[in-house]
DNA sequence: GGCTATAGGGACAAATGTAGCCCTATGTCA
DNA sequence: TGACATAGGGCTACATTTGTCCCTATAGCC
């Protein structure tokens, strides 16, 4: 005679058909304050550091600096080291990288079209 | 004569052309670790709390609570209290949030392309 | 009565994420 | 020599997010 929990285990078995979505691994890799910024960024062009700096001011280098190395730790990202004085630093979307382009211009586009609602809703005191 | 805090204004200003992308709100409003899920279960037809928390077994009802609260205040969905007992309550997208599909469509399109080697780059260790 | 189911929230602890500070190192320009 | 550019990381403190535990309320079943 089954016991209690595991009348409950079955019963979420048979209700919990394919929980483990993709979307919870994009969530996760984008998953970072300014990851989607520096994405978009560098899927435009903007290749160096300093650039990157200059283009989110609202983030420290500190930060940024944390989230590039994730990015390229995921491998979306390359990192080009010139041997050069001052050092000179180039980033890139990789293969894998691209493939998440779609992605990006979809949260971009959304972004955009609905830019003013959604500037309304997100402030702090709503 | 310009002081040096002047000139790097200046100079940030001339470089930094249209950071405020709109890939910011949309991360922002994604923002919340099953906020993804939640709104994919949504979608799916998933409609009850007790339901989304038998399909996202990894999160707490407190959680999935706090965080249902949030995508109903952000206008994402809306919710249908029936005057029942026991008491039966039903979540589903809004027109605002049905907007949002296609952003939802590309990043569970993409982790499920590439589950294998996400799974593997977001193990803790790695 | 004791267990399940339904739905929800308060209070607090733990974890994680982000911001700020300071440090290195070197080349160019005034 | 001092200011600014380049690029990066260590450490600490604060903020935000998540997780845990406990509470309410009612109906059905054995």
């Amino acid at each position: 005679m089954p016991s209690a929990p595991d009348l409950l285990v079955m019963y979420q078995k048979k209700i919990a058909p394919d929980f483990e979505c993709g979307i919870v691994l994009t969530k996760e890799v984008l998953n970072g304050k300014w990851k989607s910024s520096l994405l978009y960024q560098i899927a435009m062009g903007v290749q160096r550091p300093s650039a990157l700096q200059r283009n989110i001011p609202d983030a420290t280098r500190r930060v940024l600096n944390v989230q590039l190395n994730e990015l390229e730790r995921h491998g979306l990202i390359s990192k080009t080291i010139y041997p050069q004085l001052p050092p000179k630093v180039e980033y890139s979307l990789t293969d894998f990288g691209r493939t998440l382009l779609p992605v990006i211009e979809a949260m971009t586009h959304w972004g955009n079209e609905h830019r003013e609602r959604l500037e309304q809703i997100l402030l702090p005191s709503h």
